[in-house]
DNA sequence: CAGGAATATAACTATCCGGGCATGTTAAGC
DNA sequence: GCTTAACATGCCCGGATAGTTATATTCCTG
């Protein structure tokens, strides 16, 4: 599960960086505060995980975002999303009730 | 952020227990393949992240989920989620597409 | 083909974190 | 009030990992 790939805020921001558009890595080291070789490390971890994909060009990576790679985390998330959904419908239905109650 | 947290398994597995029903300390030992004390410990930090409350029933702390918690990952997946159903949305058009040239 | 630009990898280190054991704490029951 | 049950906390250790510098690799350019 690519849970444990998120949990790096340095790899979520390069993911948020790489929503926007696609970006060299060169681009990428200006954006974050890291070392080349850091940023070049995380893509590769997001890159294993499928998170992230690479086109050559001339001695550039331009990277960028592969958000299907996503759905397996929104499908676990789900389940829980429905309870706090209900929920929601749930204070809905009491706030209407206490101003149908109100109204008389 | 709370995606840390989830990077765990055995506190997915925590939730995914809870999410069927509250349950003990003792009863969470029992399903997973973890000490007390490990247990213990994963309810602290899930505690600490909102993602878990505990209600005290004589010596026995009973842990339930708090889905709301979880809220603010997905607000952090919405955007990616557009992004993928909008390409699942282009490839039926394309196969829409394709269909009807098939037809005539 | 020499030199430089862009990126990846290697090697190393410091830190974090999950695991267990031992122990502290609180509540029940006799 | 002492014992036991249920849970939390402290402490220690081993493994994972993120960060750095140094180096290898690849490709354009003159």
């Amino acid at each position: 599960m690519s849970f444990a790939v998120l949990a790096e805020p340095a790899r979520r921001q390069i993911l948020d960086l790489l929503r926007e558009r696609e970006r060299s890595v060169g681009e990428l080291v200006r954006d974050l505060r890291l070392s080349q070789p850091g940023v070049s490390k995380h893509l590769r971890v997001l890159r294993d995980a499928g998170l992230v994909s690479a086109r050559v060009d001339a001695q550039r990576r331009v990277y960028r975002v592969q958000p299907e790679a996503l759905e397996e985390i929104d499908a676990w998330l789900a389940p829980y999303r429905r309870m706090w959904t209900e929920s929601l419908a749930a204070l809905d239905a009491h706030l209407a009730a206490i101003d149908e109650g109100r109204r008389g």
